[in-house]
DNA sequence: TTTCAACACGAAAACGTTTGCGTAACGCAA
DNA sequence: TTGCGTTACGCAAACGTTTTCGTGTTGAAA
């Protein structure tokens, strides 16, 4: 087992300086054409690279972008990452993951261990735990201890910081007006609880929507899921809260979903009440992920796409980055708004 | 915009040594009383915390782990994601993780990056085109310098490492059963090409299910999917030879997909057909994942783990790095199987 | 012969830690 | 006074780089 080699090491062996071997591999002018091949032989015979951490700690930048998500098992945020891991990649970047489990402590824990050098910024999306809270004290001291932070999908305002989002409130009213185009009278929502922004945001399009097409929208065909509902361990409970509101609101014609599993579990109970999709029902539901596209019938949806998301993030962040070296500070944020569409399938007519 | 405060700092500003500082903070005997309640009041109220990227350098370890996969927008990979992050985070280990995309290429320049002292060790799930071509140099390499190698799912038997793996033949040998038991005469396999292992394994546990029970195999039988179907953009492709191995096998009654993907295709396409699952069509897949829980109707499927063999890999990884810190290597390599367990539901009797 | 570039290289500092060892100052016993 | 043991601290090395600056050796011009 031969460690890995150093600089010091191959200056021993060729009687040299540290000095001129590192300068020989970087072709230096100051050294003899003789040296120089002698000393890229043996580097490249004893596959020399140099040392990540070192290079860390001189440069004073690790070129690792930190990434702070709630889940990982998750359609959205997946494709998020691997927009980040693409531009990263080709901009020379690594990428470190931290999981929050939608917990404040994990995500303040999570920051803390890298901030301390591990890496140069962050790109996250905040726990539901935290916008409950509305506690970002570590947002803002990573901010002034000169880390930059992009921050996407799940934001807050008065963070100064880049921010990539989807237009929830746009993609909403274009699910709910296809519905309507779609010949739907009495569009029920099925949404969570407000402190989930997005979830308030595309409440919000449901109702302007509404308004727009000259549409009273009906208290009784709002449904607020509590979040934690979202866990599998909770689906009967979501089936019954659904299976109430067809019940006491027969004549609902099109569910605008939230989110996927919001969508399939409300075709599921559909049908279960003797309901024909998109005959008598139609879905539209938000984030195109894989239950859309393969589940039976295939869901119309809003689609985010995330990819993009994650690599405009990714550059924002690294643009910054490579910006503060020379020019000064640049404190002018962006907030970059990524268009949704709606993606047609057999769910609605 | 006040930057990191270093020891160095705290010792001008206390007009003390950097050592002192040092010691101070970590409560060394050497220091007075006076000196150490001073260092540590002024270390807190400047927040301080020692700079990961020095202690690395100090401690020639990262406390951090590499994850390379070959896609992370999966059911399976991230769960087991889920799973490393789990430990590690518990273990006081960061996760860092590179996608190999299925390259072989990408797959080598991502354990490159991270070999050069950015990482402990690895842990890693093999890319398909690193499967075929059957180029193990990079992890050998890697090995041999003496970074330890933990490898999941998609392994090679000759590279001496740790390995966690599911019992892919046990696994489908299980799922054939419960078909086979629930009284299928002609069961199809929709499988992959034989260079993917698990596709291979469980092929092989379809045909010894088979013979157990005294089934003769039919090559007609077994479809073999070219691996790239498995990208949505080919899925008509996908459709269109399922739906040629049913007609041209229309006495099939139970089908063993590989593959979540595979299985939500062959029932659509076997609706399309006029089957009804489970009566006329039982249908069981692997890896038991969003489209197992959520479709309608909910499949029958064998499930894998994820996040259990994402633990066991990094306790196995932590253990192994923890390890070689004072005893001499052990070069006594694990390899761990992860029992699979048959999940019922709506697509089977 | 003297002087001075040009050349080719080495020494040392710096990035931020930790730690073994040396030592000044002090008190106290001989 | 000498000697010795504490106590409380500082020095310096080490981890692996890069880079600035200094310097010894040439060869050639004056």
């Amino acid at each position: 087992m031969k460690r890995k080699v150093t600089l010091k090491q191959i200056a021993k062996e060729l009687d040299v300086s540290i000095s001129t071997v590192s300068k020989a591999l970087r072709n230096s002018i100051e050294i003899s054409e003789d040296t120089r091949q002698k000393v890229q032989a043996f580097a490249k015979l004893y596959n020399y690279r140099p040392n990540n951490i070192a290079l860390s700690l001189k440069n004073r930048k690790t070129k690792t972008i930190g990434i702070i998500i709630p889940e990982i098992v998750h359609y959205f945020f997946s494709k998020v990452i691997t927009g980040i891991e693409l531009v990263a990649n080709k901009r020379g970047y690594n990428v470190i993951v931290g999981l929050s489990n939608e917990s404040f402590d994990k995500e303040v824990i999570n920051m803390q261990m890298l901030a301390n050098g591990s890496i140069d910024g962050f790109i996250l999306s905040i726990a539901k735990e935290t916008l409950q809270q509305q506690d970002y004290h570590h947002f803002i001291e990573t901010i002034n201890q000169g880390m930059p932070i992009v921050m996407f999908d799940r934001v807050v305002n008065e963070i100064p910081c880049d921010k990539v989002i989807v237009d929830d409130v746009k993609g909403a009213k274009k699910a709910v007006g296809k519905l309507i185009s779609g010949g739907c009278k009495h569009i029920a929502i099925i949404t969570t609880k407000d402190y989930v922004s997005v979830g308030k945001l595309r409440t919000q399009g449901y109702l302007e929507a509404l308004e727009d097409h000259k549409i009273n929208p009906k208290a009784s065909l709002i449904l607020k899921i509590e979040d934690k509902l979202l866990s599998d361990d909770h689906l009967d409970k979501l089936e019954n809260e659904i299976e109430q509101l067809f019940k006491s609101n027969t004549a609902i014609d099109g569910v605008f979903a939230v989110n996927e599993l919001y969508a399939v579990t409300a075709i599921k109970v559909a049908r279960k009440l003797g309901l024909e999709i998109p005959k008598s029902l139609q879905v539209v539901s938000f984030t195109d992920g894989v239950l859309s596209k393969h589940s039976t019938p295939s869901l119309t949806t809003v689609s985010q796409h995330g990819q993009e998301i994650g690599e405009k993030s990714a550059n924002l962040l690294i643009n910054r980055l490579e910006l503060d070296e020379n020019d000064e500070d640049e404190e002018i944020f962006e907030t970059v708004v990524i268009e949704t569409n709606l993606i047609e399938r057999e769910s609605t007519k």
